[in-house]
RNA sequence: GGGUCUGUAGCUCAGUCGGUUAGAGCGCUCGCCUGAUAAGCGGGAGGUCCCUGGUUCGAAUCCAGGCAGGCCCA
């Protein structure tokens, strides 16, 4: 493109231009290579997943994952950006699931897992080119062509290889998970996917017996053994025959009452709720006096010494049933920590199918829900049931099948993060946090509160847990890469080439190290999570390849994700690098807020709102978006987002940027600028001032960024853009076009120039096309090829002029007001005035005398006068106050009050100041008159307006005499001969003949001033009356006087 | 129920180590300017700064307690 060419105004042609220059031109593959030696700025991508398409929510950390690492870059940074792609997991196979219409475990082993697991594969790209379209489109530069995959096998041997180090470490170990289960499917479900499937049921709630049995331990305990009863309470009856155990709260206070010539215990608070009829409380005593207690079970199925006995613990509430609570470990997640933690035998009575087993003979074969009522029946049959009611609550069921789901411990593999909680919560500390709540509350009290990560899956496509049992003798190994894999296998062969995924991997089976026998690999497949959290080194197959490569680029410097991923990715990348390398695998964080729809409503595939970016982006442009953005609130903040917000602030930002550069353009085009040649000049007050605005500005932006403040960063550029372009540019148009090319006209150029170009660079990591659309028409030859290879700017101390800015800060402030006195008078700004007198502090009561004459021509005043204080220039004004003088003087106080009003009043409040005065009243009464007694204001003057805001205060002298008024027809007459060369069509370099004829008086005001008017309207010949030769004929009007003119191009020659 | 964030103009949001008259953009409205003109600028109206209490000479700002909403987790 050519210098100086004006810009495309559709911001979509302009960024078209600017990704076909980026591609032709290698731009983001050259940004790497300049900087290949610069020092090392590690970004990590959070793999996203392509099986669903891209939508606003996706863009909000985009945004900035592309900013820093573009501002890094131009500051010399190497910033290699290597995409990556999240490809496992459960919503991978449902989505297939329902492509090939199954939905349960069973139907994926009748489709046959191999066939499922390859559709799988195909489906995790399904939205690849999209993705890769959106991130092209935005402008996001990132290395798509080498992005780590997640099921490849490289990946899942280096993640093998992390599995193998923590079994090592003794950080693998297996154990029960109590998780939701759809007896169905025969699978557990995600938490979300519960979330979607609670139901307002009722269920049978009973509270049931559990006779006190003898015990030796105390005599106390002796006592109550077989007359007495706890009581315990309890929703789901079919849990009862797995009950090894009995909770209460040990501080909590709880009696024995009298009932119905029985003995019952429970928590003191329930004893209303939970008793009917008349009872007597018989002692009262701390829930602590009940732990150790054995007790008769409703189902003694086990032979256990440590079951059937009460524990204390912290879960038991006092907000319904007992305060007794029936301890199922197999069946509940506090029910199986407190087994656990007690060492209770744990009995699981149901199968897969959610049956009881012969273990259970009374209801063998039947599915637990079913169970219910029978085994009511049973405890009732046998007195053991004190109470029976239907019970209205919430409860989960399967989303895709309607099952009720079942809490169940699962078999699981878990990593014993716990073993690592301390370094975990030190490790976080030293991760910069924006914001900071996210790494104090949100995870901190997460880690505080550190469980063991559960591992395991039950399903098909994703990392298959690298673990081999032995079928003899139970030995397990961990296979840490391929070629431990190959040097273990029965068949080596296959092992050297199998994927390493279900259900191929399956297949191998090992010889033990320790009995020679034959080892299967475990069934499962490990959380998806672990995966995205070991990207650290397996997006480098590390430690099997790329050694330098990944020592280079841990930990990261930058990472940035949605706030949802606080316990997901961030949390998982700092446990997987904690146990592996000590360390946190990332040193700044920036957290994402929720994409929001216009509405406020959280976006979501579900709901059906979420925001087509594409709609957006096709009508506004990337840059537009991205600036919103950026400069709408903190990055955490959600975003609500609207066709509004994305067209109107930003946008217009963008367009008064545009607008400056075509101004600029305009008239560098006309003069033939040349920046190489073009420089110095005679810079006036305006030139250093938006030159020291221009390094303000770099410095905030540079210091913002520095802190990952991005949106001070966007308010200090657009507050500068506007002063570029209302102030610096508006103020000095006169300058562009004056002709000639002189000293003056040449300092503006070259700081204009310097502005812009340098306003590129600083807005390139931002708003990238426009700003390489803008750098790309004022490069020269020797500058860089494009603005993403240009370094960053920096402040430069020797430009700034702090004193010159306050200056010009005030002068702006100083217009405004200026502005309102003159609109508060009706008189309008080509009206000239004699002058404005102005009211500063005094420290900043010294303008330079170049601000003051703009400050003249801006307001059209003939003097700008500055005073530390007004009151000299207002009216005194000296009122009676009544208040004082009437209970004093009585009847005299209407004299008095006519004398104070007589005085001049600066002369009586000089007087008053040295204290009381003596006033001689009508009638020849003296009275003394204290300061008391006058009330002093001040008053506009006559043919003066006011105007003041905080600190400064205005008063401008509306008068207009009669040379004041001349000037002002004088200009009104240029400005409306102006209007008709332009409604004439003429070029603004035409020059032409011009005759006028009409009011006496305005023809006088021209012909007194036909010098001035020549040169404002380019006329070479002027003169009164005649119309012959007119190209162009207009009558107007000016305070009711006609007028007519008559306008002619001069041909050139 | 726990953690956390948010609540300021009709809308989107700044501001808040306590201090004259609480700001911006958009919208509304009135006007100006015009050699950047299918641009530009200014004025005005519009606010219980969520509520209550406390600290203070002074609170949108600090403290306590509520209320409402979001998110994460139970």
């Amino acid at each position: 493109m050519n210098r100086f060419e004006k810009l495309p105004k559709d911001p979509i042609s302009r960024e078209e231009e600017v990704l076909k220059f980026w591609k032709e031109n290698e731009t983001f593959e050259k940004s790497l290579s300049a900087t290949k030696d610069g020092p090392r700025y590690v970004f990590y991508e959070g793999p996203p997943t392509a099986n669903g398409r891209p939508h606003f929510g996706h863009l909000m950390p985009r945004v900035y994952k592309d900013l820093f690492p573009r501002y890094k870059t131009m500051q010399g940074f190497y910033v290699p950006r290597k995409g990556g792609w999240d490809t496992h997991g459960l919503p991978v196979e449902l989505e297939v699931e329902r492509e090939i219409g199954v939905n349960s475990k069973p139907e994926i082993e009748t489709y046959g897992v191999e066939q499922f697991v390859e559709k799988c594969k195909e489906s995790v790209w399904k939205y690849k080119s999209e993705w890769e379209r959106m991130i092209e489109r935005m402008g996001f530069w990132i290395d798509l062509e080498n992005a780590y995959v997640t099921y490849t096998d490289e990946y899942i041997e280096s993640v093998w290889w992390e599995l193998s180090r923590m079994y090592e470490k003794g950080l693998l170990y297996r154990g029960h998970k109590v998780l939701p289960y759809c007896p169905r499917c025969g699978t557990g479900l995600s938490s979300h996917e519960v979330a979607q499937g609670y139901r307002r049921v009722e269920d049978p709630s009973i509270s049931v017996r559990m006779r006190i049995v003898s015990d030796a331990d105390a005599e106390y305990k002796q006592e109550r053994a077989g007359k007495t009863s706890l009581l315990t309470w309890t929703t789901t009856p079919w849990t009862l025959p797995a009950n090894v155990g009995l909770a209460v709260a040990p501080d909590a206070a709880y009696v024995e009452v009298e009932i119905g010539g029985e003995r019952l215990i429970l928590a003191k608070e329930l004893v209303e709720s939970a008793l009917t009829g008349d009872y007597r409380v018989v002692r009262e005593f701390p829930g602590a006096d009940l732990v150790g207690l054995a007790y008769d079970p409703p189902y003694r199925l086990i032979d256990d010494p440590r079951a059937y006995r009460v524990h204390a613990a912290d879960f038991v509430n006092m907000e319904e049933g007992t305060g007794i609570v029936h301890t199922a470990p197999a069946f509940g997640e506090d029910d199986y920590n407190l087994g656990r933690e007690k060492g209770l035998p744990f009995f699981h009575p149901v199968d897969l199918a959610g049956r009881f087993t012969e273990e259970f003979p009374l209801c063998a074969g039947t599915f637990v829900k079913d169970a219910d009522q029978k085994i009511i029946a049973d405890l009732e049959s046998r007195g053991i049931l004190y109470r029976y009611a239907p019970y209205e609550h919430d409860y989960p069921f399967c989303w895709r099948c309607n099952t009720p789901l079942l809490y169940y411990a699962m078999d699981s593999w878990y990593v014993r993060t716990t073993a690592v909680k301390d370094k975990l919560i030190e490790n976080n500390r030293k991760i910069n946090w924006y914001p900071p709540h996210v790494g104090e509350g949100r995870l901190g009290d997460f880690l505080a509160n550190l469980k063991d990560w559960a591992l395991s899956r039950d399903r098909y496509w994703g990392t298959p847990l690298n673990l081999w049992t032995c079928d003899e003798c139970g030995e397990i190994v961990s296979v840490g890469s391929r070629d431990e894999l190959v040097s273990r296998a029965l068949d080596p062969e296959l092992a050297r080439t199998v994927e390493l995924h279900r259900p191929y991997i399956d297949r191998v089976e090992l010889r033990c190290p320790k009995c020679g026998g034959t080892m299967h690999r475990v069934p499962n497949v490990i959380d998806t999570w672990f995966d995205s959290g070991s990207m650290h080194t397996a997006q480098w197959h590390y430690p099997f390849e790329n050694e330098e490569e990944f020592k280079r680029s841990f930990p990261a410097d930058f990472i940035c994700e949605g706030v949802d991923q606080t316990r997901g990715w961030f949390y998982t990348l700092l446990a997987t690098s904690t146990i592996l390398y000590g360390e946190p695998a990332f040193k700044n964080c920036v957290v994402t807020g929720l994409g929001l729809d216009e509405n406020g409503i959280k976006m979501s595939k579900s709901k059906g709102n979420v925001i087509d970016p594409w709609d957006l982006i096709g009508r506004y442009g990337a840059d537009s978006l991205r600036w919103y953005l950026y400069s709408s609130s903190a990055p955490w903040k959600s975003k609500r987002l609207g066709e509004e917000d994305v067209k109107e602030p930003l946008y217009k930002f963008l367009d008064t940027l545009r607008n400056s550069y075509d101004f600029f353009a305009l008239y560098a085009a006309i003069d033939g600028f040349d920046p190489a040649r073009d420089r110095g000049g005679a810079p006036t007050v305006l030139d250093r001032w938006i030159l020291s605005r221009l390094s303000s500005t770099a410095g905030a932006v540079v210091a913002a960024l520095d802190s990952y403040d991005v949106v001070s960063a966007t308010a200090a550029l657009e507050r500068f853009v506007d002063e570029l372009s209302n102030w610096y540019i508006r103020t000095s148009r006169r300058r562009f076009w004056k002709g000639g090319m002189g000293s003056d006209k040449i300092a503006a150029y070259a700081t204009l120039y310097r502005v812009l170009i340098d306003l590129a660079k600083l807005l390139a990591p931002f708003v990238p096309f426009l700003a390489e659309a803008i750098y790309l028409r004022l490069r020269t030859d020797a500058d860089p090829e494009s603005v993403h290879l240009c370094r960053y700017p920096q402040s430069d101390p020797g430009l700034i002029d702090e004193r010159l800015e306050d200056a010009m800060a005030l002068a702006r402030r100083i217009a405004s007001l200026g502005h309102q006195a003159r609109h508060q008078a009706q008189v309008k700004v080509r009206q000239p005035l004699a002058r404005v007198i102005v009211e500063t502090p005094s420290e900043e009561n010294a303008l330079p005398p170049e601000v003051v004459g703009l400050l003249k021509t801006e307001l059209n005043v003939e003097n700008v006068v500055l005073v530390p204080d007004l009151a000299p220039h207002m009216q005194a004004v000296a009122a009676p106050n009544f208040r004082a003088l009437g209970p004093r003087l009585g009847k005299a106080a209407p004299a008095a009050a006519k004398w104070i009003e007589a005085q001049d009043p600066d002369d009586l409040r000089a007087r008053l100041a040295a204290g009381t005065v003596t006033a001689e009243l009508e009638g020849g009464t003296e009275v003394e008159i204290t300061p008391d007694d006058v009330e002093f204001s001040e008053a506009v003057p006559a043919g003066f307006v006011l105007s003041a805001e905080p600190g400064l205060r205005l008063l401008l002298d509306t008068r207009i005499d009669d040379a004041l008024r001349e000037r002002g027809l004088l200009r009104e007459l240029v400005h409306r001969i102006q209007l008709l060369r332009k409604e004439a069509g003429f070029e603004v370099t035409d020059r032409i003949r011009l005759s006028y004829n009409g009011d006496p008086e305005l023809c006088g005001i021209i012909e007194r001033n036909a010098e001035f008017v020549r040169a404002e309207v380019l006329a070479t010949e002027m003169s009164r009356g005649g119309s012959s030769g007119c190209e162009y004929e207009g009558s107007v009007e000016i305070e009711g006087a006609p007028m007519k003119f008559c306008l002619a191009r001069v041909k050139e020659g």
